[in-house]
RNA sequence: GGAGGGGUUGCCGAGUGGUUUAAGGCACCGGUCUUGAAAACCGGCGACGGGCAACCGUCCGUGAGUUCGAAUCUCACCCCCUCCGCCA
């Protein structure tokens, strides 16, 4: 959510820059319904202010028949102060959907761009593998391995999901400890294990509801959703709180599987193990000292960077421009990791910082200094890594002539000494 | 799912219709005193919204309602605790 006040008093220049997004949107009506709002809110003070006095002034008196007339009058402001309360209300409740619909506003630091063309690529790391055979893909691994069936996870469920088998299943598990460990024992991140549905307030503080519903997959009888990822649940762990600048930043790492509708997306990566419905993924959330933000997205982005280094695996990062951020994000950076099967970089992370946008949506606040008024914080997270996406890279990267993978060797010990990966 | 108990301004906790502008204590901050500290005493001590400000308004789990007036009465819901049932 963005500042009310900010856009009050800076209305042009708050709508050149969501104008720089991809969306439309817009921010008129939004000065006529806060200006109603709060000359409704005037007049309602100013009745309640008398009904007080005058209550406090019947309280007083020992004969109530003596302000008969007193009374009657102060039920007519009750309910003119009623009307006037409901009228406000229903203002306040527009101005809050309209609010809540509108994106963050892009960084300075934000390269402005239409679409994913306009992304600006900031570095590259390691060299893509010359292969002297023809990589296969990993779904043509996976199923000649036995370690991927897809067919299954069809039979059991539907499209979009995936049964791991023997090597392939212990892999995945030796990733998310692998992440997990580094990040904690190397990185200073906290780890958590969190709810995997969450309520609506939840999903609405991180700005997932109430614009993406459609992406979601949704319980029926308690109101729950299953998160789309975990920055949802970590996010809102401290919602509602004032925190100690002390303590700041705080970070957490947070392996939970997530579930995502994919809606809109049909026919694309429709093999493999890309987009799914479900998907493993270790998550980076920070909440720091909004001074600290810029310098903690390039920390955090270097933490999921190092997962790729310790595998070995060529990536690129990206800044994504203004018109492809996400709507809570104002800055972000994509890794890509290189798929040989389909000689291309694809996203396995993606580090964003929120600025206050989260944090005041979802009411999370620091002290500067022990008295000093409550300010948001600013919220970051990034993946660290997309686990199945990891998977994919190591199985292409490492695949061999034969068909068989080499395990990374920082992952080795992860597998109870397994160096490769044979057809069982 | 059933029965019972409970949710009060950082914490503890009083308060069952009108000096509650929410007692009291703890914690915290400032002052007095002291060589310094502690103790004692005095004062301060929340959030949000509106206003240049004085100040005003809102907030006692949430939402409706009764009333001139609600922390207090009514209804619904949420959460926590205990016991029973079921269960990984």
């Amino acid at each position: 959510m963005l500042d009310m006040k900010f856009i009050r008093e800076n209305f042009e220049h708050a709508e050149s820059s969501l104008a720089t997004r991809n969306s439309e949107i817009s921010l008129a009506g939004f000065i006529e319904l806060d200006e109603k709002r709060r000359s409704l809110l005037v007049e309602t003070e100013a009745l309640k202010a008398m009904k007080n006095n005058v209550s406090e002034e019947i309280a007083k008196v020992k004969d109530k028949s003596t302000v008969k007339d007193r009374i009657a009058e102060m039920k007519e402001v009750s309910a003119r102060i009623k009307a006037l309360d409901d009228e406000l209300k229903l203002v306040e409740e527009e101005l809050a959907k309209l609010l809540m619909t509108v994106p963050n506003f892009p960084h300075p630091t934000t390269p402005i761009g239409k679409s994913e063309d306009d992304n600006v690529q900031i570095r590259t790391w390691g060299n893509p593998l010359e292969f002297d055979f023809t990589p296969k893909s990993h779904w043509d691994l996976g199923e000649e391995l036995g370690i991927l069936d897809f067919e299954r996870a069809a039979k059991i469920t539907g499209a979009r999901f995936c049964l791991y088998k023997g090597a392939g299943a212990r892999l995945e598990r030796a990733l998310i400890s692998f992440m997990l460990d580094l990040h904690t024992t190397e990185h200073g991140y906290i780890e958590v294990l969190t709810p995997f549905m969450v309520n609506r307030t939840s999903m609405t503080a991180t700005g997932q509801l109430p614009k993406f519903e459609e992406d979601l997959f949704r319980l029926m009888d308690p109101d729950y959703l299953l998160i789309p990822t975990a920055e949802v649940p970590v996010t809102n762990i401290h919602r509602d709180e004032i925190l100690k600048n002390s303590e700041l930043p705080i970070s957490y790492a947070a392996y939970t599987p997530c579930f995502r509708r994919e809606a809109g997306s049909y026919g694309k990566d429709t093999r493999g193990l890309i987009r799914q419905h479900q998907f493993n993924k270790v998550e980076l959330v920070k909440f720091v000292n909004p001074a600290e933000s810029e310098a903690e997205l390039e920390k955090l982005t270097g933490h999921a960077e190092k997962v790729l280094q310790l595998l070995q695996l060529p990536y690129r990062v990206m800044a994504l421009c203004s018109g492809d951020i996400g709507f809570s994000a104002c800055k972000t950076y994509d890794l890509e990791v290189w798929l040989p099967a389909q000689s291309t970089y694809r996203e396995i992370s993606s580090c964003s910082s929120f600025g206050d946008f989260q944090a005041r949506r979802a009411g999370i606040r620091f002290r500067e200094e022990e008295k000093s008024k409550p300010e948001f914080v600013h919220t970051l997270n990034g993946s660290g890594l997309a686990v199945g996406r990891t998977l994919v890279a190591i199985m292409e990267n490492y695949q061999q002539a034969d068909g068989s993978i080499t395990i990374p060797s920082v992952l080795r010990s992860y597998m109870g000494g397994m160096e490769r990966i044979t057809r069982c």
